[in-house]
RNA sequence: GCCGCUAUAGCUCAAUUGGCAGAGCACCUGAUUUGUAAUCUGGAGGUUACCGGUUCAAUUCCGGUUAGCGGCUCCA
């Protein structure tokens, strides 16, 4: 007797161990039509197989009781979808050798190894496609069967697979003493893979599916192996939702802040400058600047000094500081003087000796600074220090370039040259809670007022098997409690993520998604016991003696560049008020009213809001028209009516409709204290509630 | 850096098998004086990213360079 509890605690009796599909079965014939596979006490699995125990049952079918679609039923139909397209593919590509094919959250990847002179291009997508659309139309069944490991081993061997075999060793060298297949019909007969599920019943469930994308990976991920294709594609129950996915993609693209930065003039990347040397344009720069102005406001009040360090600074320094050695290739090629440079020549100096001879030491130069923290450190070394002074919190909007690969550049999140928001904190022991947690509560604010909801929290520990890290592992364990504690505190879950440590000490990052779900790590808070160490820091204590201090290292927004890329994608361009470029623009209605219309211009301008007259012998449908792609937050419609009331028609972004009439004054005034608060488009206080809470009523 | 794709006017995109490079928007003219998401007219705008090759002829085919896109790898 098997007793299968379902998930309205109903229970249900069978004399022998049934499957899964057969339980369904018992519950209904449209639920055993409807399902896809089954959760057996919280294990996905195939509707085939067999509980042969007392177990607690969930049937998975494509929607969720409560009409939501199933994250199980996408990751079942996405796995299948993967062996579909892998059969196409090598019926298309004869000499093809598969690899691994998972399922992922929005699609499914296969990695395969093409022989040589076998390549597939986005044009064989639509060939892809029409088999595996045949392979649906025949609605195989995806049919399990297990071999014993020496003798699945074998199997694979004469195959020939070499990373089947591979990955079978793997899953042995993981506890399994048994290998599973799955063949798309009859084992024997029909393709077959390797895999260990679970699959949907058959291939006709998949309802709809596209290839993606083309792409290479490396096996197991590690650049000096194997060169993988890898193919993308998704699959969802029905067409309906593949659509939805498509114009979900479609509508992301338009967000991306590549194209919105393009189309609002907010940066410009240009091929002359360089790969990743963003320029930001006058609008972008009024944005970066309302924001470094925010923050610099917040940083006064906590207690930083604001500092200005150069560019550039000797080899010595980041020999010191450990960023030469470590990050070399990481790095733009050192600046060597003119005079070195002439003796080298005269030597004969290969380039080969000359980088090895500049890492030795023995050749001096400069470097572009790829860090800010030694410079800084150079401010808090350049006077002796008591603990009374401590903190001492430098602060500095500081450009720092790095030597990112090329194939990694890409819009503001991945660049070259980058301005970060940075401080350095030097704090005695005692005051590292406190202080990591004043910088976390910047962090805070600013994703408080720019409405940042959705962003994970990890702190980053040392990977206890790597060499990578500097120090001594009871500071380690220190600073790692530190930034435990002080996330704690925070009261924001987070994540610890061993082997995500810097080099130096262990952080806490602020991590974001892009439109299309890449993650960016923006904000950052790191405690350091090495670089004082390093260089030698101290202060004199209450004791009279010599101390180490400790640095902590953060910058809440992490880079500008990046942070207003994100800030572009999560505003759709759309920016609140006291972020826009143009905050108003007046629209008169005609050439009569040009004089009002500046009037109120000069009023808003005369009270710093940035804003403009559209004059042009335009009607007003038109002017309303390019304001609204410009996405400026209000309109300010004037006509002869308005001019003789002293009044304006206000339109707010995104709202199709005048949004009514409001005193001359009244708007100047309501636009400066929007701006003044910060608040956000919409948001209780703004002209736009006030208004559109007044036509309400 | 690696794999695949892409590069045409300021922007978005056309251009049969290789045969005179085109549209919309933006820009400049002129008319219109307009009340809530595009009024009409005319004009200007190009070494088809760059370098080389094949050909009577190249935007089109081939090679290279640069840059962009999607991934991989990396990310102090």
């Amino acid at each position: 007797m098997v007793r299968i509890t379902l998930k309205d605690g109903t229970c249900k009796e069978f004399e022998a161990a049934p499957t899964a599909g057969e339980v369904a079965a018992s519950i209904g014939a449209g639920l055993a039509k409807a399902a896809l596979g089954a959760k057996v006490n919280g294990e996905l699995v195939d509707l085939a197989h067999r509980i042969p125990t007392d177990s607690t049952l969930e049937i998975v079918t494509a929607k969720n009781r409560d009409g939501t679609v199933s994250a199980e039923s996408l990751y079942l139909l996405r796995h299948s979808c993967a062996h579909v397209m892998a059969e196409a593919i090598t019926r298309l590509f004869p000499g093809v050798q598969l690899v691994y094919g998972p399922p992922l959250e929005t699609n499914f990847y296969y990695d395969m190894s093409f022989p040589p002179g076998s390549v597939m291009s986005t044009d064989d997508f639509a060939r892809v496609e029409a088999e595996m659309g045949k392979i649906i139309e025949e609605n195989r069944a995806f049919t399990r069967f297990n071999l014993p490991v020496e003798e699945g081993m074998e199997k694979l061997t004469r195959e020939g697979s070499k990373y089947k075999l591979d990955n079978a060793r793997r899953a042995v060298e993981a506890g399994s003493n048994e290998l599973s297949w799955y063949a798309t019909g009859t084992p024997g007969r029909d393709w077959e893979d390797l895999c260990r599920g679970p699959h949907v019943p058959s291939t006709g469930k998949i309802g709809a599916f596209k290839v993606l994308s083309l792409a290479s990976s490396y096996w197991k991920g590690d650049e000096k192996s194997d060169r993988l294709t890898r193919v993308y594609g998704t699959a969802f129950a029905t067409k309906e939702e593949l659509a939805q996915f498509t114009k979900q993609s479609e509508e992301a693209k338009k967000r991306d802040h590549r194209v919105l930065g393009k189309q609002l003039k907010l940066f410009h990347i240009d091929e002359m400058v360089g790969q990743g040397l963003v320029l930001w344009t006058p609008n972008g720069g009024i944005v970066r600047s309302e924001l470094q102005n925010f923050i610099g406001t917040e940083l006064r009040r906590q207690g930083y000094f604001q500092v200005f360090t150069p560019h550039i600074g000797k080899l010595e320094l980041y020999r010191t500081s450990g960023h030469f050695p470590y990050y070399r290739e990481s790095q733009y090629p050192p600046i060597i003087e003119h005079d070195a440079m002439a003796k080298l020549a005269d030597e004969g100096c290969t380039c080969g000796e000359l980088s090895n001879r500049m890492a030795a030491g023995e050749v001096d130069g400069y470097m572009l600074k790829p860090m800010n923290c030694p410079h800084h450190i150079r401010i808090f070394a350049s006077e002796p220090r008591s603990y009374r002074d401590l903190p001492v919190r430098l602060a500095e909007f500081g450009t720092v370039y790095r030597w990112e690969q090329s194939g990694e550049i890409g819009g503001m999140t991945r660049v070259r040259g980058f301005t970060q928001d940075d401080a350095h904190l030097f704090v005695r022991e005692d005051q590292i809670a406190e202080e990591v947690l004043g910088c976390l509560s910047i962090v805070k604010l600013i994703f408080g007022t720019l409405g940042i909801e959705d962003y994970r929290v990890r702190v980053g520990l040392r990977d206890p098997d790597s060499q990578k890290y500097v120090g001594d592992s009871e500071n380690w364990d220190k600073a790692e409690a530190a930034c435990r504690n002080a996330v704690a505190t925070l009261g924001v879950p987070f994540s610890e993520e061993p082997g995500e440590a810097a080099f130096y000490g262990p952080k806490i990052d602020f991590v974001v998604k892009d439109v299309i779900g890449r993650s960016w790590q923006l904000g950052t808070v790191q405690v350091d016991y090495n670089l004082p160490i390093r260089f030698d820091l101290s202060y004199v204590g209450a004791d009279n003696k010599s101390h180490r201090p400790v640095m902590i290292h953060r910058a809440p927004f992490g880079s500008m560049e990046r942070f207003v890329g994100v800030l572009i994608e999560h505003f759709a361009g759309a920016f609140p008020l006291w972020l826009s470029p143009e905050q108003v623009r007046v629209l008169p209605i005609s050439e009569k009213s040009a004089e009002y219309a500046n009037e109120l211009l000069a009023a808003l301008k005369a009270r710093g809001i940035r804003a403009s007259v559209d004059h042009a012998n335009d009607r007003v449908q038109a002017k309303i028209k390019v304001a609204a792609e410009a996405k400026i937050p209000y309109m300010a419609v004037v006509g002869p009516r308005d001019a003789e009331q002293r009044a304006v028609s206000v339109r707010a972004r995104g709202v199709e409709a005048n949004l009514g009439e409001m005193s001359f004054d009244a708007f100047v005034d309501g636009i400066a204290a929007e701006f003044e608060q910060r608040l956000l488009s919409g948001a209780p206080g703004t002209v736009q509630a006030t208004l559109g809470s007044a036509s309400k009523a």
